[in-house]
Order: structure tokens, then C-alpha cells, then sequence
DNA sequence: ACCCGTGTTCGCTG
DNA sequence: TCAGCGAACACGGG
């Protein structure tokens, strides 16, 4: 799932569910170790006690600030990977296929982080210290709270020869940018994705990063609906059936470019990753 | 059996 | 030292 808008889905569910909560108890599955770094299965038990008291999300990454009573706080830093997602369950509910941690709270309701290909990543952070994380290092802030600076990103791209498509999927420039918000904000902003990163005026940048924006935000608004198919935000959205696919490009290689003038959707690979784009359009 | 996958890091090459 | 690329991670679905 997890690109910018489900992260802040999640951001949301944690929010609504656990804000002001103590944790009753952790349960971490063998497989989770790969989740963690060394050890840290068993410091989960340092979240006994706590008490939620902030979630943020800076890009794809989760920041959850617990308090404990006498004691400094703790933070979950959270990346989701490729298929992780925190889920809320009732205590008589059966464990979902693939849960690897169970966060059982006051209260009654449980955390569940879900994830198959255990890509994510979870990390206790002493004193909710977020900046001593290496992998949050080098992200500016994040673009739905506080915009995208379009002169900023021209002069960072100025000297870049990557195709502008592969250099949205690097976090240092527009954090939360996925494989699919990559292909539906070129498309929005009718720029040819194949085009070194170097050579975008400046007006296109300014068209990009207005059109990353409004993806998001429709991406976003869609999930919070309750999904494409409104069976909430945890389904498979890109399908077969065009129908049940919210996104203009992603997924719709052979289709009629839905801007309707003449061109159709092609699906190219750059670097390994799939691309969709609209030949006709996109200069 | 083969290819593909919403992410990121690491090691190699030039 | 740096830019860029492919493999690797783990596992299912078409």
C-alpha cells in the first residue's frame, strides 16, 4: 500500500485509536525480527506503560511519541515498506494472516502491524529523539504540511542527468513520492517522464510539484472515502477491472489517455521500475 | 514455471 | 569520491 497518502491514512487510524491509550501489552512474532535490529523484539517490552501521546509522519515514515509515568518518553519510528500496515482489531478478533506485531491496549482494541514481505521497519527510539534516526537525516519537511518549494528543487536538480521519474523516487527531494504518485504527478503536470531531472524550467518544476500535491490530495481523499472500492482503505486498489483503479495512468497501459485528445497510456521500465505514461501529452 | 510488485539499501562499475 | 545501476530482501498473485 504505503506511499505518502496510506502513510497518513495510517497516521490518522493511530491517531483516532490510540492517542491517550497505554499499551497493555506487545507480542512480537519470530518472523519480525527481520523488522527490527538486533534485539530489539525483546526492548519492545519498554512500550508496556506507555501512554500514546503524538503521532506525526514526515513522508513515508511514522513518528509515534509515547510518555511514560516517571520515566522519559519512548518513540516508534515505522516505515511500512512495500506491504506493511497497521491495522485495529478487537480483542476477540482473530489475528490477521501475517501480523507480526500485536499492540494490545487499555481499553480493548489492539495495533496490529501487518506486513508479508517484511520490507518494513520499526525501531524504538530512546527519548522520542527522531533526528538521531539516520534514515530521516536528509528529508526536508514534509510536503502536505508544508508545501513544495519549486526553486528549492530546481536548483537541487540543476546538476542532475536522471530521469526526472527516477529522481522523484529519491526521499531527499519530495519525501512520500512513490512509484505510483511518481507516474500520476508527471502525468498531471503533462511532463515526459524519460527527461533528465536538469532540464525542467522552471515553471514545469513549479507545475510538478502543484500536480504532486494534487495527487496526493486525491489519492488521500479517495482512501479516506473508504477506498476505490469502499471496502476501506485496506484493499488492493489497482486491478484488472479499470473501474476499481482511482489512479489516471498507473496500471492503464493500452488505455485512451484519459485526457482524451488522441494518445494511449504506455508502460515503460526505468531502472527496474515500471512507468506509465502518456506519449501524447507529456513533452 | 515465469514475471511482476505501492520500498530501500548495498555493492559494483566507470 | 560520486553517479548510476542491478541485486537483494520475502512472499504471494496472475
Amino acid at each position: 500500500m504505503p506511499e505518502l497518502p496510506e502513510v497518513e491514512i495510517a497516521a490518522r487510524t493511530l491517531r483516532r485509536v490510540a492517542l491517550g491509550r497505554r499499551v497493555r501489552s506487545v507480542h512480537a512474532e519470530t518472523g519480525a525480527a527481520r523488522l527490527f535490529r538486533p534485539d530489539t523484539a525483546r526492548i519492545l517490552q519498554q512500550l508496556v506503560g506507555a501512554r500514546f501521546q503524538n503521532v506525526d509522519r514526515l513522508g513515508k515514515n511514522l513518528l509515534v511519541t509515547l510518555d511514560r509515568r516517571g520515566d522519559d518518553a519512548v518513540g516508534v519510528w515505522s516505515h511500512l515498506g512495500m506491504t506493511g500496515k497497521w491495522l485495529v482489531r478487537a480483542a476477540g478478533d482473530a489475528p490477521p494472516r501475517f501480523e507480526r506485531v500485536a499492540v494490545a491496549l487499555e481499553g480493548g482494541l489492539r495495533l496490529s502491524y501487518v506486513d508479508l514481505r517484511l520490507f518494513g521497519r520499526l525501531r524504538l527510539v530512546r527519548g522520542a529523539h527522531f533526528d538521531q534516526i539516520p534514515e530521516l537525516h536528509d528529508l526536508p519537511p514534509d510536503p502536505l504540511a508544508h508545501g513544495i518549494d519549486p526553486l528549492q528543487l530546481r536548483e537541487r536538480w540543476a546538476r542532475l542527468r536522471l530521469p526526472v521519474k527516477v529522481a522523484l523516487l529519491d526521499q531527499r527531494f519530495v519525501p512520500g513520492v512513490g512509484n505510483i504518485q511518481a507516474s500520476e504527478g508527471l502525468w498531471r503536470a503533462r511532463i515526459d517522464p524519460r527527461r533528465s531531472a536538469s532540464s525542467l524550467s522552471l515553471v514545469e518544476v513549479r507545475r510538478l510539484a502543484r500536480s504532486l500535491l494534487k495527487s496526493f490530495e486525491f489519492t488521500l481523499a479517495m482512501l479516506a472515502r473508504g477506498g476505490a472500492d469502499g471496502r476501506g482503505a485496506d484493499v488492493v486498489y489497482v486491478e484488472e477491472d479499470a473501474t476499481r483503479n482511482p489512479f489516471r495512468v498507473y496500471g492503464r497501459q493500452g488505455s485512451p489517455c484519459p485526457r482524451g485528445d488522441r494518445g494511449f497510456i504506455e508502460r515503460i521500465v526505468q531502472t527496474g521500475r515500471s512507468t506509465f505514461f502518456c506519449p501524447a501529452c507529456q513533452t
